[in-house]
DNA sequence: AATTATTGTTAAAAAACTTTCACAGAAAAG
DNA sequence: CTTTTCTGTGAAAGTTTTTTAACAATAATT
């Protein structure tokens, strides 16, 4: 079962795409705003998402650049939906990543025939990067599905932001994380918290992460946050 | 380069799509049926096929199908061209395996750009984890993603003003900058230290790369600043 | 309702990093 | 060959950032 996300300023226009999307047998997340989008984008993994060229808090187009330039969802499909767009609204469309432009009033059947091609040809490298629900790396595991670390298969208790904060940390291995971007991913686009509060928590995983030796691989980079590493930093001498 | 194979039956249409095409920077293909159609794809094995959806000797659906069903081109993108589809056309198109169908007269640009979309999703080989993020010189390697430096695959490392050092050297090798420049590059534009600050941390980059043997790359230009260099300083002899 | 786990904040301690200074030594100029 | 200018180096002093622990508040569980 595939699930959409419809994010679409328009009540009725939102329900109605709901609803033919229900019925041709997808399961379907709205969001009336950019925000609420974004929010429901990073929790649920959409496969696919139908993104209205203009929102009421912020233009589609901008939303599909923020999207594209974010790792875990550049690869997503998206659909722009747009009411007459001239020729230049389109292209811009097009051009930024959007996999196709639909015009509003849209035909229902087509639109879902539309959503199942681009499925069909994301599928692919979609569903097999799903299907991972197990991160591996150096001994340590994530299951996504049951929610349990494994280091050296030891079980690793955490509570639920480091599992999460892990999981994002997995998901970008080898990358300098600035402690903005992990208050984002961790927490909420928009979340009220301190960026202090971002190494505390790290502490609290490196502390479990201690006594199979795996807490090394959290490594702080000064002035900018963390990084998920395999190679162990250069020792000072 | 992408090559796009024109199957339409039409001489005017075919030379325009053909022209737009090579405008646009692809090489194209021309058949004029659905027999040379099947015997160019299989020559040339475009990596985009644009379908008349009424060919002179075929219905542009039936070859759709035809290539679907061929191993070796059902993985091919196909977009299907028609003029005036009704509804049912459309979806009957899409179902049968099409990524997309335009109607014409189609807006040219519109046409490239849904050409490209199509080929973003299908590229076979993607280049995308691969981005331009590491600089790399002599067994030096320079990480802008993780923000890590590796010297002949060992770590090495440095503080937050000798990365940006280093970066900077390694954007301008065999240049002599001025300590100026480099104040001005690494600190801010208008940022006062002391010019001797920078054989400081000139000297701290130094000790840093000694271990690997690349400390000699960072060379002294007298009064004027320091270069990064390729090749080592004559000896005196 | 009581207990336990989890979380965000604060503040002090520790660590990492910068800058400056002083001086020795090298290179260039006279 | 001597003087002058410039660079290399180590270490102290100062600054910033991170780590750590403790606490109060919130949420979940029993």
């Amino acid at each position: 079962m595939k699930t959409v996300l419809i994010a679409e300023g328009d009540k009725a226009n939102r329900s109605l795409l709901s609803f033919t999307l229900t019925s041709a047998g997808f399961d379907t997340v709205e969001a009336a705003d950019a925000i609420t989008a974004i929010d429901l984008v990073s929790r649920t993994e959409p496969d696919i998402a139908l993104l209205d060229w203009q929102l009421p808090d912020m233009e589609g187009l901008k939303l599909l650049r923020y999207w594209r330039a974010d790792d875990v969802t550049a690869e997503m499909p998206i659909i722009l939906l747009g009411e007459r767009p001239t020729k230049q609204e389109r292209v811009t469309g097009l051009s930024a990543g959007a996999d196709d432009f639909v015009t509003k009033p849209f035909e229902r059947e087509e639109l879902v025939a539309r959503i199942q091609a681009i499925l069909r040809r994301a599928a692919p490298t979609r569903t097999r990067a799903k299907e991972t629900t197990v991160k591996s790396v150096n001994g340590l595991q994530l299951d996504m599905r049951s929610l349990r670390v494994m280091a050296n298969d030891q079980p690793v208790h955490l509570g639920p932001i480091e599992f999460r904060l892990l999981n994002l940390f997995m998901s970008h291995v080898d990358r300098a994380l600035t402690r903005t971007q992990i208050v984002h991913k961790v927490w909420q686009v928009n979340a009220y918290v301190d960026e202090r509060t971002v190494d505390v928590h790290v502490r609290r995983l490196r502390r479990a992460l201690q006594p199979t030796g795996h807490d090394w691989m959290i490594q702080t980079v000064r002035g900018v946050g963390y990084r998920f590493a395999l190679t162990r930093r250069a020792s000072a001498t």
